[in-house]
DNA sequence: GATGAATGAGCATTCATTCAT
DNA sequence: AATGAATGAATGCTCATTCAT
């Protein structure tokens, strides 16, 4: 998988697979999903999850890899903005739009002590500096209140998609919550 | 145990300190602790754990029916309060100090899938109902924002909780969210 | 097992059990022998196995274990003779006789290139210095050629058990070795 | 392979050198080393291996009927000396010479409980005739002591051969342990 | 012929639960 | 009541073998 040569398109398909189903069923029934389930569901032999996927956590990072450097591009992106507020409210608003799609997982697996690997820890660290961009540019041109430091927004971003996970015992709406967390920011 | 007969004394120690060390193992390193490590911290035999929590589940809702009842008891105390603002708020920030101090595990649990009890579930609508009311009240006086329903609270402040939670990467500091989450709620 | 606590007596007969049980699967079929089959074979669970010998190799160091301290005891016990010459060959007698009753692994398993445990590894040089004691005495007294070395004396013993295991496909007769191999270092 | 077709010049590169990497890894690591592993040091695909040898027993086989064949040969070489006693010699230092530079495998395989397919048992069947035809010359011309049988003989050999295995813990010195068994066998 | 992806039975190990002491 | 040994289903992972490309 290091090499840059590109899969065979079987491989490519099985891979594919295996990651949509891995990411349902992690985010449905939690990350003790016995492999050899996800395998089935796939539709393969826990020998190919294996040849993919060495280990449980590798299929973990991949899952939330992918999505990671995902926000750290969209985290970038904004921050050239010439509206500083609605950069990083713009930021969190397609933050918490992708996760619902994406039955987002990273702060299951972070909260369930999965290690976080150093690739990971880099695009992780990656993040944080892009949104601490954001957030400074918002508090310079005042529209977020200085006291706010970038740990307590890591923070508040975690806790709103925990709060808005799909499997959340409550109904809330994420059009509220956020209209709640840009008041509560100002 | 569902008899009313009270323990012996020696019994009751023991259910006590397996409660108390099954708190900690869990929030500390995760809810696939083996019950055989709880045993063995709290100095008892495998056999003894099961006589006072017949399954795994049973010690989670043990652990966590403690702590609902507690937060019923306190949000329903708040209720006759004459300022409904600082009934709702200061009930929230008393969750967050005792969560702190309890190493409270209810989100974590009911994040990995953890069935609710019958029982529990009582509680837990109690406690819904209980910080309705308070949610209502600080409304009706303006204290709160009108559009809030109780399931965004609900939401709210599982996230809050969720962000607060000793085991996070992110060093925020609680009297700064629950003041983001104040403003935000006005 | 570390502390000198005795063993329950069911207990103590599940572990004789497993380690005549695995002590002649591993002679007879080989190390590969699944532990689910040694452990069905004693009449016992693999959990049970499990709690007896953490690891594989962990039963495989009980089993040679055992062993190697009685071979030190006998090469020890022999150091003090008088006749320095019977002490070393009535050693490799007693040596041979053994290994015909306890269908001897060790060389089984030295061929298997299975790590040898620091605790293993004690014991064994513990042997070779034992052993090598015997050699010097027997050459310091003409019983036996002056050139051979301790390495040497190891490697034809490790030779003569390996020629006289059970399983081999040679019907060769152990006195008429013992003759040889005497005739030999004369 | 059982037709008399003559293998392409890559094919037959590729079996060579698969045999060479396979006799290598076996003797270096055990038998356990993987068929992947193997393949992918030869530089080719499992796939091809496989077109080579349908088994992992066909790949053990190969590697020691090749070697037995050369060992026959010698042998039989041997039985026209007019030196019957330096025949016998001879063909055991040859051995052993030989070995050390083919990390011969056999013993080992043997003792792993590898079957001994029918070709092999007939080449094997050879050598033993060959060596006991050399042994019996030998004696009859008193080089050897005439209570030696074929079987003792065979035993000796495959312990000396042992004894001296590369992977051997113990430093032995070939030529010493070849007096030793001259002297032992006069 | 070669490649390497896929297969799936098999293995060591874990751990919630049961039960003899 | 307590103890801790035993149970056995389940899990992550391996690897000999097969087969699509």
């Amino acid at each position: 998988m290091a090499d840059g040569r590109p899969l065979r398109a079987d491989a490519r398909r099985n891979r594919e697979r295996l990651l949509s189903v891995a990411r349902a069923a992690f985010a449905g029934e939690g990350l003790s999903v016995p492999l050899d389930e996800i395998a089935r569901r796939a539709g393969v032999g826990p020998g190919t999850l294996y040849r993919h996927f060495p280990t449980k956590e590798s299929l973990f990072e991949a899952i939330v890899h992918d999505r990671l450097r995902q926000i750290l591009h969209d985290a970038r992106a904004r921050g050239t903005s010439t509206d500083p507020g609605e950069a990083l409210f713009g930021f969190i608003d397609g933050l918490v739009a992708e996760a619902r799609l994406k039955q987002d997982l990273i702060d299951a697996l972070a909260s369930a002590g999965v290690d976080v690997s150093p690739s990971m820890a880099v695009t992780g660290a990656g993040i944080r500096d892009a949104i601490g961009d954001l957030l400074d540019r918002a508090q310079r041109s005042d529209a977020v209140r200085p006291d706010v430091t970038i740990d307590d927004m890591m923070a508040l971003l975690s806790g709103l998609l925990f709060a808005l996970r799909p499997q959340s015992r409550y109904k809330a709406d994420a059009g509220r919550l956020l209209a709640v967390l840009r008041a509560g920011l100002r």
